[in-house]
DNA sequence: CGGAATCCTGCCGGATACTG
DNA sequence: CAGTATCCGGCAGGATTCCG
């Protein structure tokens, strides 16, 4: 009976942990969340600012994840009352705590990135 | 001209990091991949162990998740020349280079949850 | 400028039936 | 046991239009 245990740490608690887990993946799925929170943190931004940074994103869709990444608390909403108006989009310090998880996920992505690129390099070499 | 960038760390690089953070999303995406890995990181497991223990996934998900989880290398597929025949699904050691990243989402997942918790509580207090 | 409303589409994922 | 094939509904997400 082998048990791998991940490595040698405990192995996910299927109740709460997995739930958890579940959670943080549905406040990031969404094509684009990552892509405004990235965008984000390199400062406030107003709405169009976010629509020609993100690039190919709607008003729709960019004002669809920006209500739910608000809703989560990870970032804020501040309407100024200027002229026509205008709104800036923040990073809350909440949103921050995200960035060892993204941390990880860009780190994990690029070397993975390489090791697929490895496979295929053997794969056409040897076949 | 306020610069947060991200508490004292850099900024998420666009064109790379991004990208990267996408890669391992996608990776993890679907609804049954996460409890699955959560699974297989108990040890290895046959279709119909995790048939019973995903509880709620059919064998047509159950099928495809699993293959794009062996595509990305995360898990291994062993066919047992056994009678009726027998398939060993066991999570790879380069599936087991996830832990991090899950550890991370499940910690700030259950850190979320209580937040949300506090805020209602809040709200239904004061209002 | 910053959205909301509407319409339309693809594909994601579920149920069921069939195969080897 | 371990899948595959097929049909089907729902929703994520895009394009366009309209509003304050």
């Amino acid at each position: 009976m082998k048990k791998k245990v991940f490595i040698d740490q405990k192995p996910l608690q299927c109740p709460s942990q997995l739930r958890a887990i579940h959670d943080t993946m549905d406040i990031l799925s969404g094509k684009w969340k990552i892509t405004i929170i990235g965008c984000l943190s390199f400062g406030d931004k107003r709405f169009m600012d976010l629509m020609r940074e993100v690039k190919g994103i709607g008003s729709k869709m960019l004002s669809k994840e920006l209500q739910e990444l608000e809703i989560n608390g990870l970032i804020s909403r501040t309407v100024q009352p200027t002229k026509p108006v205008t709104v800036e989009y923040a990073l809350t310090t909440y949103g921050e705590t995200l960035r060892p998880i993204l941390w990880e996920m860009a780190d994990w992505g690029q070397h993975h990135r390489i090791k697929v690129k490895a496979t295929f390099s053997g794969e056409v070499g040897s076949g």
